[in-house]
DNA sequence: CAGCATCCCCACTGATACTG
DNA sequence: CAGTATCAGTGGGGATGCTG
């Protein structure tokens, strides 16, 4: 099943949010990216970057400089999931907002009402 | 972050899959869900539908019959992840075709050695 | 039919420390 | 700076058997 299929590619707590932080700035350092999700940890950050890297949807460029600098940047293929990513946000925003206005939930309700 | 918030909730390995079978019949009994995903034991399907229920996505209906049936249906929230799952499932059909279409991966990589 | 109960495993995630 | 290395915990996921 497709949806399984990317699901398993981009499932999982962060690369959804990696992949927002790289389409939205195009491309970063392993420590800007780092200080843009304050809650991921070094390691954790580094595996998924890797498994994005391995399912050919980041690329990693390391300059041989002092102090190292390395950049994580999308690939043709990992553009393409700008789609994705924006209707994920975008879900999530109106969950947010639906959480939180429990006004129109008498209204909900009765529309759930509705038989099979 | 949104993202991260969605996949919380549409996350894991069945959920997504689950939704979509739900947008595509509509109304579902337990044992008609179980047919269509033939992969998943009968546990974690509860599980998972379970889980959407609480989360408001899922509606659970039951009829006091012998032999007892059960139907689940998409609420109004859970309608509006329509654009979510084809967002998911057109891309994973595009993935899979991509990774059987070697013949392009020389122009893709050509691509990909731009600089950031 | 649509489940619940039980047992189990290991992959994901995390905290911490160390390094080229 | 951008990582590895190590150890540990949790829970997602699964197999099997039983039941109202």
């Amino acid at each position: 099943c497709p949806v399984e299929i990317t699901q398993e590619i981009i499932g999982g707590k962060w690369k959804g949010v990696i992949l927002y932080k790289l389409l939205e700035s195009g491309c970063l350092r392993f420590s800007e990216l780092k200080r843009r999700m304050p809650r991921i940890t070094q390691r954790m950050l580094t595996l998924q970057l890797r498994s994005l890297e391995e399912d050919g949807l980041v690329i990693r460029t390391i300059y041989p400089e002092v102090p190292p600098r390395v950049e994580y940047r999308l690939t043709v293929l990992g553009k393409t999931l700008q789609p994705v990513i924006d209707s994920l946000m975008k879900w999530g925003l109106l969950y947010e907002e639906t959480k939180s206005a429990p006004v129109s939930k008498k209204a909900a309700v009765q529309h759930e009402a509705e038989v099979c």
